[in-house]
DNA sequence: CTTTGTGAATGCTTTCACAGCA
DNA sequence: TGCTGTGAAAGCATTCACAAAG
């Protein structure tokens, strides 16, 4: 045990690295299939698509996991991220909205293999109620708050029409949801201890048709 | 016309404002949908979830498409932005890997509604040849190079499994695609002249748990 | 008087380049 | 010798605060 690397891990790491972990620990996650032991900074880097020196600084903000002249050890160094973004922990998560995209995401496979467990599918359309989705019953959207308070959900993901957002969120925050991942194309409003990501498939396509006009804009102007 | 603004448009907008520009989009397109036909920069900033400083500044890089002391009109501004992010034209469009994440992607009304025309669903599983979705025919992924040579298909969806997205993304490089986006947990290779950018269900889940994390562990420690 | 558009200041991220350690 | 870990430098992005314009 050094002094340096303290035990309840280390404050503030910046965002940019925090949304960078989760890319090295797949990377690892790979390696360590490939039967891979130890690793050196550039190794790691190309499985990750980043360059070396910055994945260096990443992980310099968790502690000293390296060895120089050698490298990392894939394994404990997997273990150490997965400890840092908290998914060594198990967390139930509910799905709201069970069109394509909720059964898209409930039959993910990658939300169950890192720590998120599917405790309910909720979907407010009773036609949907029949369904069972990736073995899991598709339930009213009203147990949301019974579902939350039993499984002590913190996590809740939104996957219905635009319209219904902003009333899913505001029912998963008055039930002590913290974090909400968003799919639906819209603003959410939530008070400030509520961290909210989005993913917006839309707004993914135009970034690419933005460059994708340079391009061919600049070939016929040049 | 003014000499400010110059017909072709302002030159190398920073990356960050040009992932804000569909935001303010959609933003005025549900303002004007709204009847709304000015606005301030402080409204569409908080439509949109951003500070008004910020906003002004995006837009500062577009031209100056506001009046001082009355604000901005929304259905000018609008088809500014839809002009410089280029969705005023028509984006062909392919998508390969038709599961449930690429179904939902071809029933997605965003897609449609803003210059993406899916030209045509791929996948490489006969079984889900017979298949119609959206209203357009699953076809053979070898048909690839045909459809994108007919359709002058520019961007790519990669909706396969991973192991299978490297292989995709290579045979799209090599008809002619220059931007994909891709839904598969996986690092691509691609030419430097190839924009790509990733959509990881997994690793957003991630950086909530990151954060999640600290709040309970702040609220047990401290 | 109101609100934009923008230099200047601040803060964050990436990259460089090398000291320090194995 | 080889590779990590990290200060220092450079490059971006955000925010401030106010002059300019209507």
């Amino acid at each position: 045990m050094t002094a340096r690397t303290s035990p309840e891990s280390a404050r503030d790491i910046p965002e940019a690295t925090v949304a960078r972990l989760p890319v090295y620990l797949r990377a690892l996650v790979t390696l360590s299939e490939q039967g891979t032991g130890t690793c050196s900074s550039e190794e790691l880097a190309v499985a990750a698509g980043v360059n070396s020196a910055k994945l260096r600084k990443d992980l310099s903000y968790l502690g000293s996991y390296g060895t120089r002249g050698v490298g990392y050890d894939v394994d404990y160094l997997r273990y150490q991220i997965a400890r840092e973004i908290g998914v060594t922990q198990d967390w139930p998560v509910v799905i709201v909205g069970i069109g394509n995209l909720g059964q898209a995401l409930a039959n993910y496979s990658g939300f169950r293999s890192r720590g998120f467990r599917v405790v309910a599918l909720l979907d407010a359309d009773p036609a949907r109620h029949e369904a069972v989705v990736a073995g899991i019953d598709v339930r009213p959207f009203d147990e949301l708050e019974r579902i939350a308070h039993d499984h002590s959900v913190a996590i809740g993901v939104i996957a219905t029409p635009a319209v219904a957002a902003q009333d899913v969120a505001d029912r998963m925050v008055a039930c002590g949801i913290t974090s909400i991942l968003n799919f639906a194309p819209t603003v959410l409003n939530v008070p400030a201890e509520v961290d909210v990501r989005k993913v917006d498939l839309s707004i993914e396509l135009q970034i690419l048709a933005y460059h994708e006009q340079r391009k061919t804009q600049g070939a016929a102007t040049a």
